[in-house]
DNA sequence: CAAGTCTCCTGTTAGC
DNA sequence: TGCTAACAGGAGACTT
């Protein structure tokens, strides 16, 4: 759930608070939060010992702090419910702690890693050339990097056979944006979340992308989106978006353009929440049948 | 090979 | 009241 503006928040946190301390301690409590450490809990915790906190680093919803030292990186992702908490040293342990980690200074606070549904987690990677962790080279950019490619992604998105939601929750498309951001951005939009990408016409993608911009920018303001306690910054505050948020979670309430209440309808295994009035479906087209024109 | 589907996980809540 | 089912959903693995 935690989307781009939420893991910059806590990219943000990480860097104020986290950034150039030196590790003393790695304790992993929860095999499955270091996962992608194919190595194993005792040879992640071992590797990361002595080393100094690098820049704070984020593409998409994958933040990394890269290893002073080192040509590798400590990659995490927060999954649907992970947090990477500051805590002081003598706070008792949060009931879904999965990874602690200590510093060598006298600050008094710790890096924690709290993770309820374990879909999240941290793991150590060479990085790339770039000083990308090598496991996320094929994840595109996310729309608030300058670096990001307009022209590119309105090509790409016209060659993709698919629809227009699909394509935006694809992260080697556009990173960053998860369910939450593509209700909104295709609600600011206009467009039908099984809008055919194909034949879509260049300015309504330029239109889309600057609203996926818009409403990300909205969110990062008041520091991201947050249903309940499980979306916060280091510092366990939460945002206030989801009181901005227009589609999102809003079946059976008014549009805030027109009026007409707001449907959900059951997509992917999740929920797509649309105007039926603003976001009006795409014609069907239909295949000519074989023997008839 | 691209596109679509399955699966992992746990806490909350709706419904009977 | 207590049980079950639905739901939250990112992304790698897997299938078509």
């Amino acid at each position: 759930m935690p989307e781009l503006p939420e893991v910059e928040v806590v990219r943000r946190g990480l860097q104020r608070w986290v950034s150039g301390r030196t590790i003393a301690e790695v304790q992993v409590l929860h095999p499955r939060a270091v996962r992608r450490h194919l190595a194993g809990a005792g040879d992640f915790a071992a590797r990361l010992k002595g080393h100094s906190v690098g820049i704070a680093r984020r593409r998409g919803k994958y933040l990394w702090l890269p290893l002073a030292d080192t040509d590798s990186s400590v990659l995490g992702h927060l999954g649907m419910s992970g947090q990477l908490l500051v805590q002081p040293e003598d706070a008792a342990d949060e009931k879904h702690l999965r990874i602690r980690i200590r510093f060598d200074d006298s600050l008094g606070t710790e890096l924690r890693f709290v993770d309820q549904r374990t879909f999240g987690g941290l793991s150590l990677h060479d990085n790339t050339p770039d000083g990308l962790p090598d496991v996320i080279a094929h994840i595109a950019r996310d729309p608030l990097d300058p670096a990001f490619d307009d022209g590119g992604f309105h090509t790409a998105l016209r060659l993709r056979r698919t629809t227009v939601k699909r394509a935006l929750l694809d992260q080697s498309l556009i990173s960053g944006v998860g369910n939450i951001y593509a209700d909104e951005a295709l609600w600011r939009a206009r467009l039908h979340y099984e809008r055919p990408t194909t034949g879509l016409p260049r300015a309504r993608s330029a239109e889309l992308l600057g609203h996926v911009r818009d409403v990300m920018n909205a969110a990062l303001a008041v520091g991201g989106t947050s249903f309940d306690s499980l979306y916060v910054n280091v510092n366990g505050e939460s945002g206030y978006f989801d009181r901005s948020l227009d589609a999102y979670g809003r079946e059976g309430e008014p549009c805030r353009r027109c009026g007409t209440l707001m449907r959900r309808r059951p997509w992917m295994n999740r929920s797509s929440y649309f105007c039926p009035r603003c976001q009006r479906p795409p014609r069907i087209v239909r295949t000519p049948l074989p023997g008839k024109l």
